[in-house]
DNA sequence: TACCAGAAACTGGTTAACCAATTTACAACA
DNA sequence: TGTTGTAAATTGGTTAACCAGTTTCTGGTA
């Protein structure tokens, strides 16, 4: 079995220099060091006390910017924001390299989002919503049909009813973990056999409750269509556990 | 009302470069010029080829990379990643800037969470998860005695909660609409008056049912909790978009 | 013709210097 | 003494040049 001893080598996480910085400056403020609304010193002075090039400190700056963690005023300076600071220590471990794995968690996530999607959109859903998401279910059916790389268009199927549920943040979370939903798929060739044709005939059932408005019967045909994958990425989840478990 | 002043002149965007560029690599790979495994232009053909200077393009290509859209290979060229790309269109004009505004959503949103985190939480909450939570309680109680700058300790609360749940995932998704969570009371006052009062006695009804493992009690009692703030950001909602709904 | 060094061109990574806007310090004036 | 205008220092923004690998081309050899 090759696949294990990849495993014990492939842990050589080449350390970049921007992320040593990060966790440096995230260290300053969970200590306390740094509090919200501080000024953070230069570019310049963190490049030179720091030893690095100061593209390194944007870099880290820039990133850690995007999680709203940081905030620089042009010509004038970097302050740590404000809010969330509390939530800080779980962000960046959390967010940051979601990587953990879990996924049944993951797959658990979804079940409950979908489902709630699918409850809302059948309340809200306009019939440009319905034409929308015919359109990508029989994308999805010529897709089974042809007998490959069906994932995709299974996904931008659910992705449309999140549209219709008029929530936009539902829609951004179920992107969000879209990706390693789709990368858990294909690893695992969870929709291998005839399992596409089953789940066709789940979405047209979905669709059907949606376009008659009926909220608790969508909710519940999208939780079943699911369940099957969340059984799944059970007994997956615990062989993984169990191969895995000395494993930070 | 200087408020309303403000609001309608705010809306100057400033445009960075990096964002513009973004956008067209982004319209390059959604009209299938670029497809998934595409080698990018060099960095420097890029910079010519928009009139910018290569760190823009740096910047742009970095941010791509961070939403698992592209992947640079050092010293020898970036190319497209292969999975999600379908979704593309979604994700940076929602992810990236979830600056919707969208007050009801988000905290439909959040009720979908928390509701079910209590009811998970219940299930599968250790004793230490107890303690955890009966202490950043009685963090919040301090607070709301104290008088002040209660709100994040209340987040906190819920997200002991999250955490009891065992399921880092959602978790994660908590801590991501968390932030906007905060600004939306902060600057809406929602949590005025002796609204802290009432809501400490209803997070130690939460927190009674969780530790009796009743998960339905629970998300139940985490549900109630929440309508209150889900009604108050209807009636805001409705009145935010009448006075914006000149806006795009 | 097939193949394989070796050099030249090209890649992203990194650094250092320069730019324009902001902030700060200070001196002149009221 | 307090205010204000100006200049110097400092800031993030931006550019251009250089570095160390990678890829590609090329010419000679078997």
């Amino acid at each position: 079995m090759e696949k294990k001893f990849l495993k014990t080598f492939k842990e050589i996480i080449i350390e970049k220099p921007a992320d040593k910085i990060i966790q440096q400056i995230k260290e300053l403020i969970s200590t306390g060091q740094l509090k919200p609304g501080d000024k953070l010193p230069s570019e310049r002075a963190l490049s030179e006390l720091l030893g690095v090039g100061r593209s390194h400190v944007r870099e880290a700056i820039q990133k850690l910017e995007f999680y709203g963690i940081l905030k620089t005023l042009p010509q004038s300076g970097t302050v740590v924001a404000g809010l969330g600071i509390t939530a800080l220590e779980g962000l960046i471990s959390d967010v940051l390299q979601m990587e953990g794995r879990d996924f049944y968690a993951l797959v658990e996530t979804r079940v409950l989002l979908e489902t709630n999607s699918a409850r809302l959109a059948a309340l809200r859903r306009s019939d440009d919503d319905i034409v929308a998401i015919s359109n990508s279910l029989s994308d999805y059916e010529k897709a089974v049909s042809s007998g490959k790389d069906s994932v995709e268009y299974d996904l931008l199927f659910h992705l449309k009813i999140a549209e219709a549920s008029k929530n936009p943040v539902l829609k951004s979370l179920m992107l969000i973990i879209t990706p390693d939903i789709l990368t858990y798929f294909k690893d695992n060739n969870v929709c291998a056999g005839n399992r596409p044709v089953t789940a066709l005939e789940e979405h047209y059932k979905i669709l059907e409750y949606i376009e008659k408005k009926n909220g608790e019967k969508a909710a519940e045909a999208m939780n079943s269509h699911l369940q099957e994958i969340l059984n799944f990425s059970i007994s997956k989840n615990q062989l993984l556990n169990k191969s895995n478990g000395n494993q930070k």
